[in-house]
Formats: structure tokens, sequence, C-alpha cells
DNA sequence: GCCAACGTTGGC
DNA sequence: GCCAACGTTGGC
């Protein structure tokens, strides 16, 4: 299993959006990137990742799992765009801002802070146990809890 | 609202 | 194939 961050602004689509759409997940459209899309051809089904508010919240507020692997992006022309599905898993109990974030020594290689502009990045294992740590959240029920319906 | 960083586009 | 110009992202 890999682990991964996918970037939204709440304004445009959020987590609790995400949540609501429940267990058969959505498409994680509108990635316009060719390193951000190289990387969701990467994702497998099962994978987890952070779900990041970026420019409000600017926080790691919750987890999700990769629910269908790399297909055409439908809201693109052609087939040069693809997306990965995605279903909500759970909340992070105490959201992790970018600010604690880069405050943590141990984070500092995470391509958030490096590169913030990529919205589609991939996350050690080491970095998702700690960020769950920090997050109030058990790394383990992070790794395993299935997709609630 | 500003601006730096980055990726993409397009002219040469 | 290079590089300047441009548009977008996202933190501040």
């Amino acid at each position: 299993m890999r682990f991964w961050l996918f970037k939204s602004e709440p304004s445009t689509w959020s987590f609790e959006q995400q949540v609501a759409e429940g267990a058969k997940g959505t498409e994680w459209t509108g990635v316009r990137n060719y390193g951000a899309r190289n990387f969701m051809r990467e994702m497998r089904v099962g994978d987890r990742g952070f779900f990041y508010h970026s420019n409000e919240g600017k926080a790691v507020v919750g987890i999700v799992a990769v629910s269908a692997p790399a297909h055409p992006d439908s809201t693109a022309p052609g087939t040069a765009w693809e997306c990965v599905d995605i279903a909500a898993v759970c909340a992070v109990p105490k959201p992790v801002t970018l600010e604690a974030i880069k405050a943590e020594p141990a984070l500092g290689e995470m391509v958030l802070v490096n590169n913030s502009r990529l919205s589609v990045q991939p996350v050690t294992e080491a970095e998702f146990t700690r960020i769950c740590e920090m997050g109030g959240l058990d790394p383990e029920t992070a790794r395993t809890a299935p997709v609630p319906a």
C-alpha cells in the first residue's frame, strides 16, 4: 500500500462533500499536471491518502482511500488526462495545519512543503504515520479502517 | 490582494 | 530544442 495527498480548495470541493458521497467515491477530476497525473497512474485501489484543504484551512482534514484506478478524466477533452476515484474513510480529529507540518522536522521533506503547488503528491509511510499521530488519529486505524458506506 | 514559484505554451 | 511569456496556484 502506498500513501498520497490530495489537495482541494474547500470552496470548490470539501472533505465534508467527499464524506457525503459515501463508499463508492467520486472521480478526482480536473488535474491538469503531468506529474500529478503520473502519480495517479501509480495508485492502486486501497491506497490511502490525506485530504488537504488548500487556501482556506490549509490543513490535512481527512483520510481517503483510492476506490478506482486511473481512468480517463471525463471532464477533459480527449484521453490525455486521467483521474482516480477516491472515497472518504474518516476525518482527522485534530486537523494538521500546514504551519504544524512546517514546524515538524520529521516532515521537512514533504512535497507539500517543498512543492506546494503540486495538487496530487506521494507521501511516505513515515510521513503518513506522523501526521496521523499529530492529528489524533491512530495510524493503524487510518491504514486499515474500512470505507464507511 | 499581492506576489513568488512553477508548469505550460508557443515563437524562433 | 530552447527560452521568454503567460497563466495558475496557493501561501502570506
